[in-house]
DNA sequence: ATCAGCTGTTAATCGTTGTTAAAAATGGTT
DNA sequence: AACCATTTTTAACAACGATTAACAGCTGAT
């Protein structure tokens, strides 16, 4: 559950936002003006800052400032009350991420909050590759095709996730359960069968290469290995 | 000359409203409940929706879900009666840009009005570029054409709207249900259908780079691919 | 070794998608 | 308004994919 903190003077805007966030699964802290906002920061850590920028006391400028001078990490977001173009350029000299100009839509803010929060937190995660080769074998995901020595097999969705899911996992086993509710999105008795159809079906596929072997791990799940 | 979907049950206020703004420079269209404005939305393209929040057959929330669910750009404004924070925040999670509490002066609406269509216009989405190219195949989206090696073929509306649905989402799994709805604003057994159709006439297109497949999601959708 | 519970396999069934052609709607022209 | 050409929808049937069912085989625990 992300911390984020909202530095918003108009107490209207700042209700809603405070409650449309936490709505949305955020711990959201709001405050008034940007002294108390800074006092805050001081307090604990946020992930994320929303920050008004015209506001008594400290402007989100200064604000934004006093942030970056501690943490150059925490990203923040600028709600300016018009479009101008000044603001905007600053706002991003002192370490903005983004900003909003008023009025804004919630929906929009959500998606820009989970946007930054996504790319801050990780170096986002490879996506699976569209060619993955093992044995004589070569699987390409995205194009639901598996080619092997003899011939070329085009996999129908449901094959294609599941060898998917064997490729990603290659030498480990893959718990049933966990692959019926990813495929499947829940497991009961119906579809477990039902996987099991698609294993016989892999099988006979991988069966052009024998040095390739998904193995039963019985009464956990499946593991796809291949054989030295 | 920006055009505005007004939705108010009150015909007093919906006149008003709707004179005003023709007067102000809006091509206006006034409708008295949620399934007239539904029809209405589906019919034309508005710039901006302004929808009541109480109003006979069909609420200002749900006409916005389905318009949200057909069209994620064209902002909305809600009228509210009164201003209760828990139903501007739900008109936030379902996609609203602002919101005006009656009473309100016509004055702060059309300011409104003016900022969010500034707004909306200056950032608008990247347009789809109107030469794109695949394989072999070069797409004149803005000149319903598709260039292959061997011809020159002219698309129908429907043809053009449903390819470039999937050039804009290369590689991606495109939902029937979405996209349906963007193009037949309704997905019904029979517009399924004949989605269908269109399915077999553009593959039929395509099939002039082999490299080049619409794929079967089963159960899910379509996925234009380029084989490697 | 036996048995209950998993897993393997095949075929039947059911729902979704592919295909073609005819019917209906649309738009332009006289 | 009546005509035609074109596009879109409807309809019917074929093909395919996913699930269910039934039974056979296997595994590990007692």
């Amino acid at each position: 559950m992300p911390k984020l903190l909202i530095v918003e003077d108009d107490p209207n805007l700042g209700e809603i936002l405070s409650e449309y966030l936490s709505l949305k699964g955020f711990e959201t802290t709001l405050k008034r003006d940007g002294e108390e906002g800074e006092n805050a920061f001081k307090e604990q850590k946020f992930d994320l800052c929303i920050l008004d920028l015209m506001m008594p006391k400290k402007d989100g400028f200064s604000l934004a400032k006093e942030i970056r001078s501690v943490d150059e990490q925490t990203p923040i977001i600028f709600l300016t009350a018009k479009s101008m173009k000044q603001d905007i350029i600053k706002g991003f000299t002192v370490g903005a991420d983004d900003y909003m100009t008023k009025p804004f839509s919630m929906e929009e803010l959500l998606l820009r909050i989970q946007a930054i929060l996504k790319r801050s937190s990780k170096g986002q995660e490879e996506p699976f590759p569209n060619e993955f080769a093992i044995g004589s074998l070569t699987y390409y995901y995205q194009e639901n095709r598996l080619v092997t020595e003899h011939r070329e097999i085009n996999l129908t969705t449901k094959e294609n996730e599941l060898l998917k899911i064997f490729f990603e996992n290659l030498n480990q086993t893959v718990v049933r359960s966990i692959a019926l509710k990813k495929i499947w999105k829940d497991d009961s008795y119906f579809n477990a069968r039902s996987m099991d159809v698609y294993i016989a079906k892999i099988r006979k596929y991988l069966a052009d290469d024998p040095s390739i072997k998904l193995l039963t791990m019985h009464g956990e799940g499946f593991k796809l290995v291949e054989m030295s």
